[in-house]
DNA sequence: TTGAAAGCGCTAACAT
DNA sequence: ATGTTAGCGCTTTCAA
């Protein structure tokens, strides 16, 4: 079947260690023989198992990611950048996506383990409470990315998701909003934590929340069957807080799709943004910011992942692993119109 | 360190075999000895080394994927359809971006190889022309997905590229538009395609194209220094259309981010969509064609994952190979209000 | 500079 | 029903 090194060794009359050891550019080789070596390896596109050399190395130059789905705004960014790095250390990214199930998770968890992968990246699901069994006490190297439970200790990499309310707050404030009203995600940890931090900046600018602007969009099933998007319920919801008095001049949403959908209902109502209300979206997703100019909470996918690969490889390569510590990176304000320069 | 058959079989008073048949499941084991085994097994956490297993059996239950990115509307869910179908067949996915790079792609694919992956799935960047070197004769079986270059024979599944310029321009002809603008994608092989669907459509209705009608949006550094994106692109290009003398009644666009670019220019310029300029997306894109209401053409994504990875599986079970052809779906219109209700 | 021997953890094939 | 032997393709170790 497919050439092994012996195949070459017998061919030029060399022991296999020589061809391994040309394999792997030690030094302990002639150049004349190298280059005999290398010769017959290009012409029989001799290609190495690797399956072999990890089980002789005990390291397989693969890395383990479980995420809960694959789809969304975040997940592809952060992929791609993870991939990015591994890719230029020659490490292989075997992704599983749990599919927003907590046995999948866990099933995912030992495969990988199983595969000898030379660490594990875990983004849990944004109301997972713990890690998978096997990652209590892991005796591979994990990263935990995104929502970290109270409980877990392990290295993480994530966001100051309270920052998220915090931030758009402030950025209204800061544009004379006095009566914002916060359009929530559903209840997740957190969806808790950046709603946490929204009331904080609230709070800390001596502005009394008016409870029913802060609104829960959950998604639900219409009355034509079709399931509600966020992007309807924050339509819904924007048309009873502008028919309210007094009227909100400033709306946070939970997403960028959510804040399109505020975007339309105001318009729709005849309300001008950000001149009459100004609207915030999370995400700064660029196919939905663009369109409607709307300014957006980054919640540095690409940064995370970037960040979570280089732990990942010091972990696997014991390099400086004493100063590792988790880490929670900011989200940045990314301002366009739909809120206003400040005077 | 970890725990392996050997041990279990120490510590019970058993060979090996014995342990490897119970994991295995095979029957020839009496009752007593698997509980005894299983028990063991439980206890110690034994995770069996598949790395060992692979090389002895000479499969690895991995399917390797190289992508030209991992961003986008269209890879996350066909990633996400196929590492389903594979989660449940036990296969893990190694997935590779070639971060749009011919030269990643040979790597990547070559690194495939050397894990022993039991198939690769292969999606090429829209202008490719042609596989890797590695994939020309290949002994891994391979499916192609998307863009198959003309010279190249690998079983593929894809999509219909003409019949995405050729249904939209039908979709605009049935609701009576006579005067159809193409806002095409930059010259690529996909692109090209899509475009002479396009063409093919107009002809047979009769119509003839102005060439000045068909733009290409080619992404290029803008004034201020900043890449332009399509949605400027097209929300250029259509501020020129609506100048010119006549205008066009119908605007058929490569992307539902250019299609929104292309409603935002009409409304501003105070004409109405689909009253007066009937506009059609592609891609299906949730987030932009709800805000929008976006007539947009589907592009299967999800049902091309699943097929595809069923294709590999067959492949590797070798279960019924001489029946398995190359697939080309075809997108579907999703009709919404950008463009009119037929009369 | 080259090579012989041993073995990574598992399983196929074949005894017993 | 259980066990023995051999070996997957590579690399580590040590000898020549």
């Amino acid at each position: 079947m497919a050439i092994r090194l012996r195949d070459i060794a017998k061919d030029l009359n060399l022991s296999t260690m020589t061809i391994s050891k040309v394999l792997r550019g030690q030094t302990d080789v002639s150049a004349e023989t190298k280059a005999r070596v290398l010769k017959r390896m290009e012409e029989l596109n001799y290609r190495p198992n690797i399956t072999a050399r990890s089980l002789r190395t005990g390291h397989t130059y693969t890395v383990g990611m479980v995420v809960p789905r694959l789809e969304g705004a975040f997940t592809p960014l952060l992929a791609e950048a993870i991939s990015e790095v591994f890719r230029k250390e020659g490490y292989s990214l075997i992704l599983a996506s749990a599919d927003g199930d907590a046995e999948n998770e866990e099933r995912e968890t030992d495969l990988h383990l199983s595969r000898q992968v030379d660490a594990l990246l875990f983004c849990l699901r944004d109301d997972a409470s713990d890690l998978p069994q096997a990652l209590r006490e892991p005796t591979t190297p994990v990263v935990l990315i995104g929502h970290r439970p109270a409980r877990v200790t392990s290295l993480s990499i994530g966001l100051r998701e309270n920052e998220v309310g915090l931030l758009a707050a402030q950025h209204l404030l800061e544009r004379r909003c006095r009566r914002i009203a916060y359009l929530r995600g559903r209840r997740t940890a957190v969806a808790d934590q950046r709603s946490a931090g929204f009331r904080d900046a609230m709070r800390e600018a001596g502005i009394t929340l008016r409870p029913e602007w802060v609104m829960e969009l959950e998604p639900h099933i219409g009355l034509d069957g079709e399931p509600e998007t966020e992007f309807k319920a924050a339509r819904a919801a924007v048309r009873k807080l502008i028919a309210s008095s007094p009227r909100p001049d400033g709306i946070v949403c939970s997403t960028d799709l959510a804040a399109a959908g505020a975007c339309i209902a105001l318009r729709e109502a005849g309300f001008s943004v950000p001149e009459q209300v100004q609207v915030m979206g999370v995400g700064n997703t660029p196919a939905l910011c663009e369109p409607f100019g709307l300014t957006s909470l980054d919640l540095a996918a690409a940064e995370i992942g970037r960040r979570a690969a280089r732990m990942a490889l010091r972990l696997i390569q014991k390099s400086d692993v004493a100063s590792l510590r988790s880490v929670s990176l900011s989200p940045a304000v990314v301002a366009r119109s739909s809120t206003r320069v400040p005077s």
